[in-house]
DNA sequence: CGGCGCTTTCCACTCAGTGGAACCCGCCCT
DNA sequence: AGGGCGGGTTCCACTGAGTGGAAAGCGCCG
């Protein structure tokens, strides 16, 4: 019993990866091993996984090697990453995916008259999912990515979802705001009063909040019964966005989104 | 024995789904079992999943519902579809997905100028991938998706890999052409005339052969070695395409992604 | 040359995974 | 009502797939 008590300390918790016990069962262990890659860590070593998955290098070798075959990871060298079948199977998902669809051509639209790059973002858990994405005419490096998970209280998306969302959603996402910038937020009141002032005005505004230089302007893509669907948003570098220019511009494209998708009207958004 | 054998003979092939012996390991066989799904199929019931799988009802819910907890897989009702998880993950595969990023902009121009859904595709193995699309301002009904694989005979932008890739590649696309709409050519002569076609003129049409209605005009990207990056072109729905308004658009287009493309290939690995 | 970190292979033990069978439930047909 | 049907779910005794420590192989550096 000692020696089990031993091997359990030692594991010790994995370096940064995936959180939680390790699993037991085969499929969980396949699984985690995927989990391991994240927009961070998009290229891994075999003992990268094994460090970040808590699961003996052993094993990951062997559960690597089916993933390979499957054609899930691909090799490179000595390093991992996603393949092209998880790549084209993940974009099945219909269930947001319809919704990044029906809203593309509006969202050409808002590129079209503001020039910005524009976001549209679902809720997730306690993220705001990057949906889809319209990136402006100049070929430079993106903020992020479509599939990026951002956080609530520090970007313009995300702070539409707290000020139209329900109050415990807020109420979480106020407990612990990280400091990403030295402009963002943190203070639970300052936060809370900026919602206030969201839901007034209409729209939520980030200056360098998330990224040093970029500003973000978003509103919320509402459903007939009040719901939020989405958030929708632009992306300015550089200069601050001027609200008065492209608020309505937002706003219109917002509703359009809204009574298409409400039009569709199979089943409402994201599943919590 | 007799019991075995009939056990074998029982579960027969699966009706459609994934091709193959049904694997021994757990892992593979969760695997399979995402294979299940694809573009005709991203919404199955846990015994859909088994037929197609070829694996036990028993033995599909114990790893579906893994997979559902796992978030790969979200069910809603009796049915499953692929989940968040799944692709958000996808999203992490660099593979060819800088490519669309890069040539996004260049296909917004397209789209612009001539008012039809771009699409991009790579090469990826015998078929055509579908690696980016813009789709056009009306919101209609999609033929094709991003992820999708087409035949490379029947599609305008398959041809120009025809035409401009390694000559065993048209050979052994040559050998045995499926037959999609009455237009659908699959003469391997008639087939090799129109590639020659295609390298004299620049571009490939195809008129119907791959869906009735829609007809697609593309162009090869190649890169400064000659190597064919990918093939951007456009769809037409009901009239057929006008190549002199299409195709030089198509060229500049291209020659800007293969240009940009080349500029990125230059740095050596994807800083994190 | 010896040490270090990573990958790969091996193999005896054992427990997770298996899948046939029974059961449950909603639906349609008669 | 009844009963047949095509799902989904639960159960459990059996067993071989999966495990992971250990050791060998490999490339690199000082």
């Amino acid at each position: 019993m000692s020696s089990l008590d031993k091997r359990t300390a030692e594991r010790g918790e994995p370096s940064g990866g995936s959180a939680g016990p390790v699993p037991k069962s085969v499929a969980a262990r396949t699984l985690r091993i995927l989990d391991t890659f994240d927009s961070g860590h998009c290229e891994l070593s075999l003992s990268d996984i094994s460090r970040r998955s808590g699961l003996p290098v052993a094993t990951c070798h062997r559960l690597v090697g089916e993933l390979v075959e499957w054609g899930g990871l691909l090799r490179t060298g000595g390093r991992y990453r996603i393949g092209h079948k998880l790549w084209s199977l993940g974009l099945l998902s219909e269930s947001h995916h319809g919704l990044a669809e029906l809203a593309a051509p509006y969202m050409h639209d808002v590129l079209f008259l503001t020039k910005h790059v524009v976001n549209l973002f679902v809720l997730d858990g306690a993220h705001a999912l990057l949906l889809e994405r319209i990136s402006g005419t100049q070929p430079g490096r993106a903020l992020h990515r479509v599939g990026d998970r951002l956080a609530l209280h520090a970007s313009a998306g995300g702070k539409a979802f707290l000020a139209y969302g329900p109050p415990e959603l807020a109420k979480a996402a106020l407990a612990n705001p990280q400091r990403l910038t030295p402009n963002t937020v943190i203070d639970p009141t300052r936060l809370r009063r900026e919602l206030e002032q969201v839901r007034r005005k209409g729209y939520a505004v980030t200056l360098e909040e998330a990224v040093r230089g970029a500003h973000g302007i978003a509103v919320p893509v509402t459903a007939a019964d009040g719901s939020v669907l989405a958030a929708l948003g632009v992306v300015t570098v550089g200069t601050r966005p001027r609200p008065a220019a492209i608020v309505p511009v937002l706003q219109i494209a917002a509703r359009s989104i809204a009574r298409e998708a409400g039009r569709l009207a199979v089943r409402g958004g994201p599943a919590a």
